[in-house]
DNA sequence: CCATATTTGGACCGATCGGTCCTGAAAGGG
DNA sequence: CCCTTTCAGGACCGATCGGTCCAAATATGG
């Protein structure tokens, strides 16, 4: 279903979805009305994985910071590689779309803000614990952790270099934690 | 030239170029050949503005760590508001179209090495002056600051909040030198 | 085993894509 | 003042776009 995944919205066309669909031209049209339903589809399905994932990451139950590590380690391997060429379906989407589509700009900046709250949240849990370093304001440092695992997804797309993002993230976190 | 900037290459039809040049359809490929070239073109020409711009920011002759501010509130600048809104044709570029036209994505990766480069030295000559905080790498901290940069431009895209990543950006510095 | 309902592959549609080419007007030089 | 050169505007091209429709094949139920 995420054949828009590393090609984007414009650049792919029926007949890949057809490939990737294994359905006939009629039948994609009346499971999913046109391109742009489907599209969207593919996008929440995107958008629920990443944050089903972010719940089993900051789990309440789970260390906070230990947390932050997993999430983050979990970028640098999906920027990573083969992983990182294949880029990132809400960024792409970000970038193409979310200017123009208004059905789609208001998914991707709920997405972001989602994200940002679930950082905020850990954050503020290790801050509570002590475990923050002076000064790390949790609203703040998250906007920064998002917008650093963001920027990794856009220098993933051409240096996808595991160990340079690897080392990046945790002199990242090193900064924020005690 | 650059009507490609907030539309993407797909999303930019011959009509839209032509109306940004006020050329005639045969002018137009009299002058750059094709669509594709004249991509490139508007491709070289802000990576080159890009470069410019960081060359005065990070003057030797400057304090790096102003250099540092400045290229930040440069950053936090051009993702606020409209300008965020409208984006950034390397970003986009970089989502849309790196992964399958290379001649594209060795621009785009050139571009992120030379960024990197020019912020991992401005970090190196702070370091030299004492002026970091113990334990920062300037390479390691260079390739933080450049996500975290192509960060702000995705996530500007959809929230261009102007406070909030001025904030973020002080915070990021501050977490760097002493 | 037949009648009905469902789904399939693909022909087909108008619109628009990137790109070529030709005509007529404007500009410049003798 | 005319002849040549240049160039703008747009008609035109084949290909492909997203989307519709239908006939044949398949599955289903009695």
């Amino acid at each position: 279903m995420e054949v828009f995944w590393s090609r984007g919205y414009h650049a792919t066309a029926l007949p890949d979805l057809l490939r990737a669909t294994r359905l006939s031209r009629g039948s994609l049209y009346a499971a999913f009305g046109d391109k742009h339903s489907l599209f969207l589809r593919a996008l929440d399905r995107y958008i629920a994985d990443a944050l089903r994932r972010m719940e089993g990451e900051f789990d309440p139950g789970n260390d906070p910071v230990a947390g932050l590590r997993a999430y983050l380690a979990g970028y640098v391997e999906r920027t990573s590689g083969s992983n990182g060429r294949r880029g990132c379906l809400l960024v792409a989407t970000a970038m193409e779309l979310a200017g123009q589509d208004a059905e789609v700009g208001r998914r991707v900046a709920s997405f972001f803000k989602a994200m940002e709250a679930k950082v905020t949240d850990a954050l503020s849990r290790a801050k509570a614990a002590g475990k923050l370093a002076d000064g790390v304001e949790p609203a703040i440092a998250a906007n920064i952790l998002v917008c650093f695992v963001e920027g990794l997804r856009v220098v993933g797309k051409t240096a996808p270099a595991r160990i340079a993002s690897q080392a990046a993230a945790d002199a990242l976190v090193g900064r924020f934690v005690k």
